[in-house]
DNA sequence: AAATCAAACTAACAAACGTTAGTTTTGTTC
DNA sequence: GAACAAAACTAACGTTTGTTAGTTTGATTT
């Protein structure tokens, strides 16, 4: 894992600082400290530090969305379509539940045209998602119930991951899918 | 809807800036200027921003704690409990979402010692949790998986409740409640 | 009318905040 | 070794932060 830039560098290290507290409670000593060096010197490298949490958060939202477009360029039944969904989820998880955690939390602190974006394109997420429940639902394949109460229900699950996944030390990535998918899709009992 | 007294007027309206921008992005002035007043004139009512945070968090998690309590002594199957649980959640996230809010971001901002003692309840109540779990499984009510992934999935969703309960217009309770139950108990297919 | 008390006020504090300007250090390229 | 660029530094800025001290207001009680 190599420092690919200063810049990223100072963006994974501010990720890390914001998912332990909280953006608004870091400040950019915080982050310079972490790093070793002095507050000033961060402006070498970032523009601030709603610059940080921008990327952080629109990146990891860009990841998100191209997930979900080839998901639905498959040739899969609606069933197989959330079993795919369920799996990008658990993937960014384990590799980005830093800037999973600013994007759950922080969003709204970005600058305001951000923010637009950022809610418009969660909004599109959200409704591909439906989308396919709702397919799911006619073809037979998902009880007939409120597609909201179940794209809730699994997005919510999906979204806060990160907080219990290092909790519980590090399952088996692939034992983790098998599981969150039996007890997402079956139910527990 | 009276305002019981000064104080926790103070408390209510915080709770809802903290819900809105996070507990470390509100000032003082932020709430004062929502109670009409100036900052100062605050302290005639409370010790300080953090017995705010603390009041809101602890006075929920004792809640959350004595509901677990009257659920625990009931003669019912480990599924019947679950279900209580489940009921539990969604009364308090309908009556206080803001506090709710408040526990599950910003607890990290209270005292030191406010933060043990909360850690030390949230620990004993996910505890208790699991161990209704894990009778339902060895009674062969729940489906035998790894606990930790029923107690997880259950618990994530009603803890982000509050974020969609308010979004689409306000179920009706009932509804709702009926609802979850067969979503998180016995899935979506 | 005097006294009391809750609850507001003004004024100010030291500390921390994000950020800027200008300068020095460091390592690489001619 | 001169020149250059990257990346650090020091010093400071204007604001905002949580909080304190002391004072005034307004209603209720004596």
């Amino acid at each position: 894992m190599k420092p690919a830039s200063r810049k990223t560098e100072i963006i994974s290290k501010a990720a890390a600082l914001f998912k332990e507290k909280g953006y608004s409670a870091v400040s950019m000593r915080d982050i310079a400290q972490a790093m070793g060096i002095k507050a000033a010197s961060l402006y070498n490298h970032i523009d601030g530090k709603q610059e940080i949490l921008s990327i952080l958060i629109l990146d990891l939202a860009t990841e998100f969305t191209q997930g979900m477009h080839e998901i639905l360029q498959m040739k899969n039944s609606p069933l197989q379509k959330i079993e795919k969904l369920i799996e990008l989820h658990i993937d960014i998880t384990v590799n980005q539940s830093e800037a999973l955690a600013a994007l759950n939390n922080d969003w709204m602190h970005m600058a305001e045209g951000d923010v637009a974006h950022f809610v418009a394109m969660r909004e599109a997420y959200e409704e591909n998602f439906r989308s396919i429940i709702k397919e799911g639902i006619s073809l037979g394949q998902l009880q007939q119930r409120h597609p909201e109460v179940i794209l809730f229900s699994i997005l919510s699950t999906l979204r806060t991951l990160y907080l219990w996944y290092q909790k519980r030390g590090k399952l088996d990535v692939n034992v983790l899918k098998r599981d969150m998918v039996a007890v997402l899709i079956r139910g527990v009992v």
